[in-house]
DNA sequence: AATCGGCGCTATCAAAAACGTAGCATGGAT
DNA sequence: ATCCATGCTACGTTTTTGATAGCGCCGATT
């Protein structure tokens, strides 16, 4: 009824979209991607931008991002991003934008 | 050396940013955030639409969102996004255009 | 040649997050 | 009174992440 309305209107989640959006549920996954953004970073300069990755979890995370094609393995600069992790630092920038009007409206709402 | 220089020319990682960037790294956040875009979607609705997601962490991230502001609850309507959320989902629109292009790419490298 | 330090990365164990399932309380419709 | 859907909690298991230590490699220094 009011559910089979609203099954109608949606359009459902892309396969793509839902991909990205595991992607991004994984800590530190669009973390990486944003410190990269100044250009390519050793694997312990990235570690150390983070702040308090464990080394595990940064391996898993750059073997996730090559795969998809995200970053890219530099032999003796470390790790940067490609043409569409390049893009999507783009993405990223948005959502900064978004972060500072929050903490904006929340400021706001506390008074 | 090498790593001065980047850490001259970086701008650190803002606040809001890194927090923002810690509420995507939590499992179904952003994709509770696009589920809500059609409109109001009720706790189950919500569960359904993420597919395989379990109340408790649904509950979790509902929390969650609901104290950043993203989020607020209309008594028989369920959830729907506040104005923070919408202007977020305004983002979540460039990470689907990007995920899209993103498949493309990865399908071009594999010919 | 030997030493050294930084590097990428692995191993291991502990802690935290997420999952799957069952089920409770409520409130409206029949 | 009964039924059913809803929002949500409880709980035990699995998965993910965290913290720390340390290995092998390589280039620079002495």
């Amino acid at each position: 009824m009011a559910q089979r309305v609203q099954n109608l209107r949606r359009a459902p989640t892309s396969v793509p979209m839902a991909s990205a959006l595991a992607l991004s549920g994984r800590r530190w996954a669009f973390r990486i991607v944003w410190e990269l953004r100044v250009g390519p970073l050793s694997f312990r300069a990235l570690q150390a931008a983070c702040g308090t990755i464990s080394p595990s979890v940064l391996q898993h995370r750059l073997h996730g991002l090559r795969d998809r094609g995200i970053v890219e393995r530099i032999p003796r600069l470390g790790y940067r991003l490609t043409a569409s992790g390049e893009r999507l630092f783009q993405v990223l920038t948005a959502l900064d934008k978004w972060s500072v009007c929050l903490v904006k409206d929340s400021l706001q709402r506390d008074k």
